[in-house]
DNA sequence: GCCATCCTACTCGGATATCGTATGTCCGAGTTGGTCGGG
DNA sequence: CCCGACCAACTCGGACATACGATATCCGAGTAGGATGGC
């Protein structure tokens, strides 16, 4: 069970944008350029929070992403599942109705219950992402850091 | 983030284990039989349980696997992570110090928040798991299954 | 009939191929801002 | 001096290679139970 690597990427990057004066945007190339990764793959994992409608992006000159919503509207998890899917982890594929031991359908009714147990687990972990907005995390962070943070990825601060 | 499909196999696996009388074995073969998985990849999923030291293994005819542990001290997390390995799944790599928006090192004393984050949410996930043991997984399954399991599964109940 | 020995069959354990996905890179379509020429 | 059209550079978006780990399989070392021969 290992998330990409570029879930630590993106949710520094949604970080960043959240400090961003309202409409302002940051390029790929910036954001990379910030945190040194390539640039390229930062881009191509910063699609998938566009079709989520997390991120919003505009291109040409001046053009870049930036939030699609206030930062207080924004989770861990949305910004975690939409990089990673929605998938859960355990898959139960119902290896109980199968082989020598399968049980009868009738008897299968109700969820597996190791599945249950697995779900839960998922859903705590999501409940647990869920409980944290970017708004959150912004006032944890020093007073200075917004001014900074635009200063040095946008140039403009 | 992903779980083996091996997971459930092994879940099942101790759950059935459980339910045989104490000291009875069963052998990959018997067990990949009774689930319909191929009998060699479930061997090799079942070793690192043993090196956890939830299961015992004994060589020789009849020989095979039984739980090295009461029921009640085995716990779904101990299962899953002996198989999928005891790694967060979230890696912080502290980016925040890399690139042009690298941070001084005087102000990364503290955990970075967004991993501290990550992290509750993992421990979130396993406390969750760590909750739940084989016997309490035992006493959700019908009065008939154990003998029924002990009958399919090793031919003698 | 009892016992020690040998043997056979069965067990796990690790070493070895194959496949799929995450990782990493590249090029093309589209758009905006600036520039240049004309009025 | 003001305005419109053109151009060029910059942006994202999707298509194309590569590396690593999960998946699947096989063969060898070791052991316990049973058969066998002797006492």
């Amino acid at each position: 069970m290992k998330l990409p690597v570029s879930t630590e990427w993106v949710l520094h990057c949604a970080t960043s944008l959240a400090q961003l004066e309202p409409g302002a945007t940051a390029s790929a190339g910036q954001l990379a350029g910030y945190f040194d990764v390539p640039q390229a793959y930062l881009a191509k994992q910063l699609q998938p929070l566009v079709k989520a409608g997390v991120l919003a992006a505009t291109t040409g000159p001046r053009g870049g992403f930036r939030l699609a919503r206030p930062a207080a509207d924004i989770t861990f998890l949305d910004i975690v599942e939409a990089v990673d899917g929605t998938a859960p982890p355990y898959e139960c594929r119902e290896i109980r109705q199968q082989g020598r031991g399968a049980l009868p359908a009738e008897d299968c009714r109700a969820a597996c219950p190791i599945a249950a147990k697995m779900a839960a687990a998922h859903a705590s972990w999501r409940t647990s992402l869920a409980a944290v907005t970017l708004a959150d995390l912004l006032s944890e962070i020093p007073e200075w850091a917004p001014e900074r943070t635009r200063r040095l990825l946008t140039g403009t601060g």
